[in-house]
DNA sequence: AGCACGCCGACT
DNA sequence: GTCGGCGTGCTC
């Protein structure tokens, strides 16, 4: 049999059946190999091998009943290995909880305790007084009928031995639970009634169940996107499927989960970082077993087991966060639709911003696009203006215009959101004298002022220092130059004074909860100027905010990486969308210096369908997806010219393996080429879809990987990259 | 990745 | 004389 197992190699292993047993595909098999002893997913169970008899060993043991991966599951994980040509056994691994990773069994039986006959008659009776830990138990389990051990040890607070002394009394026994009750009730309460785009969304959605198609629910913020997915999964409750909901990490709020407990009284699984490894198991146990009827998650629960799939939620579709930047680096949104047509069951993709991608697809197919225009409420959408930085003044990063206006929402008595994407006081330190400016060790990166001035903090590798007064080379004083969030507030504060304030980013949100209590006075209405990162566009509703200002919009206008336009635009309408939800209408005011920048012109006239469009066009004339399929050969080392070697040696390669079609550019150093101590390159492969490309990394790929190079860097390929960096 | 083997430097 | 540095090879 074929055995998948947690190792760098791209190969799967043969091996025989253990003595007596076979196992079929996705069953976990305890294997030797080299002088190890690790756990294995068996992928082909065929017996036959050209592996040498010799080389040939027994897997010791077969570790479950049944498969662990059934066989949907087993097949989109190892077509999602051969697609992102990653490694097939961690790609199945990674899809498994820690505890099934370490063999643990695949079912738990839970033990649990109850009163005997006997006990649940004359245990109260017949304990004298003086027994108090085991009359607390006894009376616990009379109000409790069952209960695991840990539960009542720590409810009454007992040692083991308590119980085991009731249960030699003959009170007490212990029983492993019954199998989960098949077919789970769920109960769907009604919500708002929907209005006729909603409708006539859920409508296209539910007339689709049972079949694969993809849909783009395309829905500004507040137009009640939520509100469709609720419907939807309440057809495919009916029908007693599952449903399963991606959502990007930092929008998996309890806000959200208590939205969807309100509305179903079906069971729900949650999926998401924050788990330790126990609750992980226990939550995918519960989609395995179709216990959940809702699976909710991030980015790794698209590969959630579901035995009876009905329907997958995308929400957000266009945020990076489903796409992984590490180690497996596969996109949740792409093998969602890849899963949703091999089950044969539909797929909605939810944005206000639509990536380009998804917006390319629905051309194609017009009759899934659901537009979503109306907001909640009826409030009209924000208005967005440009301010010219080249033309106005501008203190510490502030233009004039921009106070002004601040200022006359504040005296109406409006909220003011300010967003700029820095963290930190400022991102340079600088020696107006020499020239001299403060860069990490580590990367080639200068260092941001943290703490209102009193750290420098590398935002690449993490690494810190303290604050320096003095020019290290000259001696003069230094000084912060540019804005973050830090300064912004800072300067609110000289402008506004009085206005209560507060800031968002990952730095003043550290501890758990303090986000949600922010967020909380602001709804409230204690704070009147909010500063912060991308953290605000993020989910998040402020009904009371009534202008909104983007601080520095031009970042993303000139970068190297073809798709830095596409998140601009979508993080200047996610921020714009969180204005003017209430009675008031929303302004959003966008500082730039490039005010005739046709993209930004695009988006301010037409709105971001206008600016899609226009996108779409330049993607298409230079040749970049989704007109084009890419992938990424990445290469580091801490030797600087290890990886240029490696590349250069990589290309070389390839003139053995030609497809048509397929281009190679580069090796080139990173953007950033000095990372964490390591120096990066990278070598672009481009092609005009995704099969020649595919066709030339299958031959490819094995030839880089036992070049000589190889062992001098850590190397790895990034199909459908999403950051040229 | 792990893990072992193997051949050259500074020390219990 | 050993402990241990990381180069090289292998994992059915």
């Amino acid at each position: 049999m074929a055995v998948a197992i947690d190792t760098p190699l791209r190969q799967v292993f043969d091996y025989r059946a253990p003595a007596g047993t076979a196992a079929g595909p996705g069953y976990r098999v305890w294997v030797p190999f080299g002088r190890r002893r690790v756990v294995g997913v068996v992928v082909e169970g065929r017996d036959d091998t050209e592996v040498p008899s010799e080389k040939l060993r027994a897997a010791f043991e077969v570790i479950d009943d049944e498969p662990t991966f059934s066989a949907e599951l087993l097949a989109l994980l190892t077509w999602a290995a051969e697609y992102y040509r990653h490694p097939v056994g961690e790609v199945l691994s990674s899809a498994m909880p820690v505890h099934l990773r370490n063999g643990a069994p695949l079912r738990q039986e839970t033990i649990l305790w109850r009163l005997t006959d006997q006990g649940r008659e004359q245990a109260l009776a017949t304990l004298p007084a003086r027994s108090v830990r085991l009359r607390a138990i006894a009376e616990y389990l009379l109000n409790h009928a069952q209960a695991p051990a840990s539960e009542i040890l720590s409810a009454t607070e007992s040692p083991l031995s308590a119980l085991r002394n009731l249960e030699t009394r003959g009170f007490v026994e212990q029983f492993a639970r019954e199998a989960p009750e098949t077919g789970p009730v769920s109960i769907v309460r009604a919500g708002p009634p929907l209005n006729e785009a909603q409708a006539a969304a859920v409508e296209r959605i539910t007339n689709t169940l049972g079949s694969f198609a993809s849909h783009l629910l395309y829905g500004v913020t507040g137009s009640g996107k939520t509100e469709v997915y609720l419907h939807a999964i309440a057809a495919v409750l009916a029908r007693g499927h599952q449903a399963l909901v991606l959502v990007p990490e930092i929008s998996l709020t309890p806000q959200l989960i208590a939205r969807f407990r309100g509305r179903f009284d079906a069971p729900l699984a949650v999926l998401h970082s924050g788990l330790n490894d126990t609750e992980r198991m226990a939550a995918w146990r519960d989609a395995r077993e179709g216990t959940a009827r809702i699976v909710i998650g991030t980015r790794s629960a698209v590969f959630s087991p579901l035995p009876q799939p009905g329907l997958i939620i995308i929400d957000e579709e266009h945020d990076p966060s489903f796409k992984q930047q590490d180690g497996f680096r596969y996109s949740a949104r792409d093998l969602a639709l890849v899963r949703a047509q091999r089950l044969g069951i539909p797929v909605v993709l939810g944005s206000a911003t639509p990536s380009l991608e998804t917006l390319a697809r629905a051309r194609k197919q017009p009759e899934t696009m659901s537009r979503l225009p109306e907001r909640a409420g009826s409030a009209k959408p924000p208005k967005l203006f440009l301010v010219d930085l080249r033309k106005n003044a501008a203190t510490q990063g502030i233009a004039t215009p921009t106070v002004m206006a601040i200022r006359r929402h504040l005296d109406e008595g409006g909220q003011v959101m300010l967003f700029i994407n820095r963290r930190g006081y400022a991102p340079v330190l600088f020696c107006p004298n020499c020239g001299w400016s403060a860069h990490c060790r580590r990367c080639d990166a200068h260092l941001t002022v943290h703490a209102r001035g009193r750290d420098l903090i590398c935002h690449h590798c993490g690494s810190q220092e303290p604050l320096i007064a003095g020019c290290p080379n000259c001696f003069a004083d230094v000084k912060p130059v540019g804005q973050g969030t830090e300064r912004i507030e800072e300067t609110l504060e000289n402008l506004f004074t009085g206005a209560p304030l507060a800031r968002i980013d990952r730095d003043s949100m550290r501890r758990k909860g303090e986000l949600e209590a922010t967020l909380e006075r602001v709804n409230r209405g204690e704070i009147r100027i909010l500063v912060g990162t991308q953290m605000l566009t993020k989910g998040h509703d402020f009904p009371k905010v009534t202008l909104v200002v983007v601080l520095n919009a031009d970042q993303g206008l000139f970068s190297t990486d073809f798709r830095a336009p596409e998140r601009l635009a979508q993080t200047i309408v996610q921020v714009a969308g969180r204005a003017g939800r209430a009675e008031r209408p929303g302004e959003v005011l966008i500082q730039t210096e490039y005010p005739d920048h046709p993209l930004l012109t695009l988006l301010l006239t037409g709105g971001y369908a206008a600016f899609a469009d226009g996108a779409l066009t330049e993607r298409e004339q230079s040749h970049w997806p989704p007109f084009a399929r890419i992938a990424l050969l990445r290469a580091e080392a801490t030797d600087q010219q290890a990886p240029l070697q490696f590349l250069h040696s990589a290309r070389a390669l390839a003139d053995d393996y030609p497809v048509r079609g397929v281009r190679l550019l580069g090796p080139a150093p990173s953007p950033m080429e000095r990372r964490a101590g390591r120096f990066r390159a990278q070598l672009l492969l481009h092609a005009p879809t995704h099969s020649p490309l595919q066709r030339f990394m299958s031959g490819w790929l094995t030839a880089v990987a036992m070049l000589p190079e190889a062992r001098k860097v850590r190397w790895s390929i990034d199909v459908d990259a999403a950051e040229l960096s």
